[in-house]
DNA sequence: TCGCCCTCCTC
DNA sequence: CCATGTGAGGGCGA
């Protein structure tokens, strides 16, 4: 039996739920900004509407150079509202969970879901079923998404992928070797600018030609897991299944300073607000972590960290704090340039074995 | 296993 | 001074 796996992409999301909440919008470039506060317009794009994208304005450009191309094209410069849109992308995915059999949400505008028990391995009742997706969504929300479904998570994502913005594209089983054959491996998950690179020097540049590639050869330039994934992806047979409700490993909090600097007292200050949103996070989870890592982001870009690992989970508040001081004052000595932006992490995450779960535990409710 | 680094994902 | 913020996962030396 085939499995039926779909992914589904909320188009421009952040950008889109402008339009959404004020229609006037919608004939103007939208840009949804991340301002870093440095400057003025320091900070980039996270999401441009259609209308920006035409102008060449991208996600991941600088705030000032996407609004030199908007320049005289009247545009909507939004700052970004991640509270709003997290409101809204739970409400779509909880709709889209009451009509899939597993959901796996997989960021805030995107997730995979399986309909192979739903539909017994029919794709056509799998495309009616993607069809009534897109129609509730826009609906309930009047948003636009795409959606791919195929026998693989790595088919699904390309499917989606290709149908944006608004479409679907399902790829029957028997046809993921042609779909697959000619696309260029830049496009699987998983490969970024690194890893194409390295595949190119292999003179492996289409999706096709690395499912014909030697897997020793593979394995011996990318490791046992990577090229393993390869080697299946290539060919959508990758089997990683569409897993629910998976939990987090880690939470962090990163920030811009506002002037470069090497003095780990300065960075920690300005710390202050990431280190309450941590602990804030921690509590509201009810979790506990074992480890801390300092993370800085050099003037150059590079980054560094230092970490402290318990020997048993934490969760007191005053302890992020003063772990993330010290291991500031260590890593300011050991770089040999200004930090631009500094972070704490907290991993290795469990859950807190707190007075109720523990008196439950002992004590099964009847 | 820890500590650190690298790569990647999305907007 | 153009270059955000969050999270997952793997490799590798010690």
């Amino acid at each position: 039996l085939d499995r039926v796996v779909g992914h589904i992409d909320l188009d421009y999301f952040y950008a889109q739920v402008e339009e959404v909440q004020d229609s006037s919008i919608k004939s103007r470039p939208v840009i949804v900004c991340v301002f870093s506060g440095r400057s003025e317009d320091s900070g980039v794009v996270s999401t441009a509407n259609y209308k920006a994208r035409e102008l060449g304005v991208h996600s991941g450009m600088p705030i000032s150079i996407a609004k030199k191309k908007l320049l005289g094209s009247d545009p909507v410069v939004i700052p970004m509202d991640h509270k709003k849109y997290e409101i809204v992308s739970e409400r779509i995915m909880q709709d889209v969970a009451d009509n899939v059999d597993i959901i796996e949400s997989t960021g805030i505008d995107e997730a995979f879901f399986d309909l192979t028990s739903s539909t017994g391995g029919d794709y056509s009742q799998g495309r009616k079923l993607a069809e009534s997706i897109k129609q509730s969504i826009m609906r309930k929300e009047n948003l636009t998404c795409s959606i791919g479904l195929g026998r693989s998570k790595v088919v699904a994502k390309l499917g989606s992928d290709m149908a944006k913005p608004g479409g679907l594209i399902v790829v029957l089983p028997e046809s993921t070797e042609s779909f697959l054959r000619d696309l260029p491996v830049a496009k699987l998950y998983g490969v970024g600018p690194k890893t194409a690179s390295s595949l190119k020097e292999l003179g492996i540049d289409t999706i096709g030609e690395l499912a014909r590639a030697d897997p020793q050869n593979l394995e011996s330039k990318f490791g046992r897991k990577l090229s393993g994934y390869l080697v299946a992806s290539s060919k959508g047979e990758d089997d990683d299944p569409v897993k629910a409700g998976s939990e987090p490993t880690q939470f962090s909090r990163v920030i811009t300073l506002k002037k470069d600097t090497r003095d780990a007292r300065e960075a920690f200050s300005q710390l202050a607000d990431a280190v309450t949103s941590l602990q804030d996070k921690l509590s509201s989870t009810n979790k506990s972590f074992r480890t801390i890592t300092a993370v800085g982001i050099l003037t150059d870009l590079s980054a560094h960290t230092k970490s402290k690992t318990f020997e048993a989970p934490v969760n007191n508040a005053m302890i992020i704090g003063e772990n993330a001081r010290t291991l500031f004052e260590d890593l300011s000595r050991s770089v040999d340039k200004d930090f631009r932006r500094v972070g704490i992490r907290i991993s290795g995450l469990a859950d807190n074995i707190d007075q109720k779960s523990l008196s439950e535990f002992l004590q099964p409710a009847r």
